[in-house]
DNA sequence: TTCAGTACTTTGCATTACATAGTACCTTTT
DNA sequence: AAAAGGTACTATGTAATGCAAAGTACTGAA
């Protein structure tokens, strides 16, 4: 679908951004945080976000512990670094820049 | 940089997007769409835009036809197909969702 | 004729969302 | 205790696309 096709695209580095901002929060794992995505509508999948918190964590943005879990194995539970907390603030710069720019475009008659 | 990156990142799709917007508005060639993205500093290069040209017009989305130029070698100037006009449509209303679903997430308190 | 400017094309690379398959650990069931 | 099922994480491969860079082609001026 083509409407599948444009949430693909503009999810991309999007993405990023919301899940740093969900661990902002507070302490979470990779369901917490599928789940909170879901929440407003935004579908991200297993294999997206494993690759992406564990570049997160390799950038430094993000660090982990793990946890025991009542049912089921261990679970790494993720909290921003000062440096994550930094390149969420820029982040969230850029998508208001973004946001603006697009309104922009769009409210520009012709 | 980090914002840079992300400005890459969040650009996906969504140069479409405004791209057809832009040529909503009536016939323009390259350059013209260069120039009003820049307005909104949306900053995307020759290398971005004439290979997305091609994939609209391969898409059905955009039709162009030459135009002499008074200045250089004849332009090709670009306009929505009826099918380019849905498509835009369709985006337009995916962006909205997207929007949405980011300001609740940074919205959302701890 | 040569050179500079403009317009478009082509090739290759890096990033990343996603599908898919696999590994490992834990609890429950038999 | 062994098997089965569920949960969590890892690894591999693919497709899409923004971008850099090099190339082609046309026009007009020096």
């Amino acid at each position: 679908m083509s409407t599948n096709n444009f949430n693909t695209q503009i999810m991309k580095g999007l993405i990023e951004f919301c899940v740093l901002q969900i661990i902002s929060r507070g302490e979470v794992y990779t369901t917490d945080i599928i789940l909170e995505l879901q929440k407003s509508k935004m579908i991200v999948v297993e294999g997206t976000l494993y690759p992406l918190l564990n570049r997160l964590k390799a950038s430094n943005y993000v660090d982990y512990s793990w946890k025991e879990s009542k049912q089921g194995p261990p679970r790494k539970y993720y909290v921003l670094t000062k440096e994550g907390d930094e390149h969420l603030q820029d982040l969230h710069i850029s998508w208001v820049e973004v946001d603006k720019a697009v309104k922009k475009i769009i409210n520009t008659k012709k």
